[in-house]
DNA sequence: TTGCGTGCAAAGGTTTTGCATGGCA
DNA sequence: TGCCATGCAAAACCTTTGCACGCAA
């Protein structure tokens, strides 16, 4: 099985690049193109972020609510691997967050519990700054 | 806002205590149900698994694969809301765990970085020592 | 009797698939 | 030229919603 080379997925690749700072849906994608003149199909965006994630070059995940699954470039950087996820529960904010004492719990996690905790899949829950701000005056 | 006790509700939640050792889908309630000449409809399982989550009696998670959504019963067990949850992306056993190290990091979260993470609602993925140890002798 | 709960079918949204056509190598 | 990639539309899925009827309290 080869690979071509495509406008297309030159198109696909370049935004997942610009953004591989936060997660994008598919939708963004197809959104984004269309803004700019350069439409492809759902069908194609979808088969090809396949393509990439098992490729390992694209990281895809579903966020714990109902909405559609994200994508993320990581490209071959392995410290990408390396940063966490936090989402408020109270304005639906997703955190991301590189930060050295979780690392070393998640090292913990398999060094005394034989637990291989992958950070790409977890998302811890709770309240930000502003929401619990709102909340402690409310109450 | 009442809530009755009717024959449907009584059948999901004794499925979901039976498997309180798992997760399972709304279509594995329903295929359950019907296997055993107890039908209940899709909707109703829905629902009542919904009110469930709200109530903290059912945990629902969304794999990082593309299946529905999975749901297992904790109960009105207190003891769950102080502590941790690891949950096996290999066998799918959920794992409960107490550690003063993670009670540190999320004590650390709060303080150096404003987010009062919720132990209740966080599960942290990853693999557990038997799915790890047959991965490695896979490969 | 009151109003919540149920079932059905339809709607909603995301993702996948089939098939003819287009385009890279 | 030989395949792989694309686009479209339809299908497949999972989940939610509207509505009339059923049933617990």
């Amino acid at each position: 099985m080869e690979t071509y080379k495509t406008k297309q997925r030159q198109l696909i690749l370049n935004y997942l690049i610009q953004n591989k700072n936060t997660h994008i849906t598919a939708d963004d994608v197809s959104d984004h193109l269309r803004r700019q003149g350069t439409s492809v199909g759902k069908a194609t965006i979808y088969r090809y972020l396949d393509r990439l994630v098992a490729q390992n070059v694209v990281r895809r995940f579903s966020l714990g609510n109902r909405a559609s699954a994200c994508y993320q470039y990581i490209g071959d950087d392995q410290d990408c691997q390396a940063h966490y996820h936090l989402m408020c529960t109270g304005c639906g904010k997703l955190i991301h967050m590189e930060c050295s004492d979780l690392d070393r719990i998640f090292c913990h996690l398999d060094e005394e519990h034989s637990f291989k905790a992958d950070p790409s899949k977890t998302i811890v829950y709770g309240e930000c700054r502003e929401c619990s701000r709102k909340e402690t005056s409310k109450v």
